[in-house]
DNA sequence: ACAAAAGTGTTGACTATACACCCATGG
DNA sequence: CCATGGGTGTATAGTCAACACTTTTGT
């Protein structure tokens, strides 16, 4: 098995996606850590086939990462400074080339075809965190949910592609209607506003935000969530449109 | 010389500028009419250099366009199906190609790179057109403004790559403050207004407008200019932030 | 009965829009 | 002095944020 056949990629595009998901009322990003001597953290990302489109590229490698098909994703952001090549990963991968070339892992030519400049096209996608599981790839020493306002130093400029993403997140959050794709099937609005508070990393105002949230008319109110807590039952939520 | 040197360039990517200006209280964009037996129309477009960035190839491309530097341009999209294959002007090419050969601009190779997949990374710009005066390539027969409105059938997705380009500019235009860029270095309100209208395709209440557009802080009013009308002669403008 | 948290209503500020009026200009 | 078009003020409606109050729940 090959892991970069150089044949079936168009050369020196690739793909990164920031894959967001919620937990713990943190707004987590999906992060790898590649198996090396020294370790490297990285977005999840891929190449593109000669035969199909970026946005099923991005699908292709979501699903991967995910084990989900039809999750929301959208391309955001086109990375392509000249010195866009990863220098850190590809001296890894030449020290580890011996031990891989036996495994006809990697032979040269994916070496030379990993050694070039890439441009990067990026997607955001959102998660129901609670539906998936993330899954390595064969380059992945580990993949986990990093808050997002903790991230390790990753590769490159994958955290300014992180920053970038955020930023396009938060203007699309209302006008597209997307925030649900983050939560699970069923939810309170106390989720929903803690959901947004943890985007915009800033507080909402309790009232007014149901008000904003309910008039957009894309949630049907189900029956209320007893927790057993002793103060009333919020409605749970569905979202539809 | 060579036009498309394969050994320059990123290899299937390719950047195509949707180039807006404004005149006669139309919105136009730049579109080439490219030298063939039959006439294809389509956006500038261009190549990335193996050394520069994607943004210093927009930048060159809209120089090489438009003799202006520093003008305001943006990417907004990558478009990247499978089928992006310019099979018109590739076997208009071919036809041509005995007679170009001899001037050495069309190699096999080059016809090669040409004919495989493109993607294209999408970029918008806001010129003055009283500043610029289009240059044509060597693949030109000549280079025109169109309404954006009234634009003829261009290769490929080219009609597609302008409506979304549009979209985008009205989605930035007030968060941006990027109108100016359309017009000259002083103008008066109602050439605002009527720049507006055309990109938004829809009337605007002339004194809200203007009081929306002065609560932007970002003009700074000069002298009256005097048309030799029967009327209140109009004030000058001139943004500056 | 009480504390805790959810739901809803009311107010005041701000913004957007429609209408009205006045003013400068040249014939 | 009049027609034309530019500048500005005001009233109304609509939106947004702060505060207050009521309701439900389990102990």
């Amino acid at each position: 098995m090959k892991l970069f056949d150089e044949q079936s990629f168009l050369h020196q595009l690739s793909i990164d996606c920031v894959i967001f998901g919620y937990k713990d009322a943190e707004l987590k990003v999906l992060i790898s850590r590649i198996k090396m001597k020294r370790s490297f953290w990285a977005l999840p990302g891929g190449f593109i086939k000669h035969e199909e489109s970026i946005d099923q590229a991005a699908k292709r490698i979501l699903e991967e990462r995910t084990g989900l098909k039809d999750i929301y994703l959208e391309q955001y952001r086109v990375f392509g400074e000249p010195n866009r090549i990863n220098h850190e990963v590809f001296e890894g991968l030449t020290s580890l080339r011996d031990e891989w070339a036996e495994q006809i892992m990697l032979d040269e030519a994916s070496l030379q075809w990993l050694a070039k400049r890439f441009v990067s096209i990026g997607y955001y996608a959102l998660v129901d965190i609670n539906k998936m599981h993330p899954r390595k790839s064969e380059l992945d020493d580990s993949v986990d949910w990093y808050n997002v306002k903790q991230l390790p130093a990753l590769i490159m400029d994958h955290n300014e592609m992180v920053t970038q993403a955020l930023e396009t997140l938060r203007l699309n959050l209302d006008r597209k209607l997307i925030a649900f794709n983050l939560l699970p099937d069923t939810f309170t609005m106390k989720e929903v506003q803690e959901l947004y508070e943890a985007i915009y990393d800033k507080p909402f105002a309790r009232n007014n935000f149901q008000k904003k949230i309910l008039d957009l008319n894309v949630l049907e109110r189900l029956e209320k969530k007893f927790t057993g807590a002793a103060n009333k039952a919020p409605y749970l939520y569905r979202f539809q449109q």
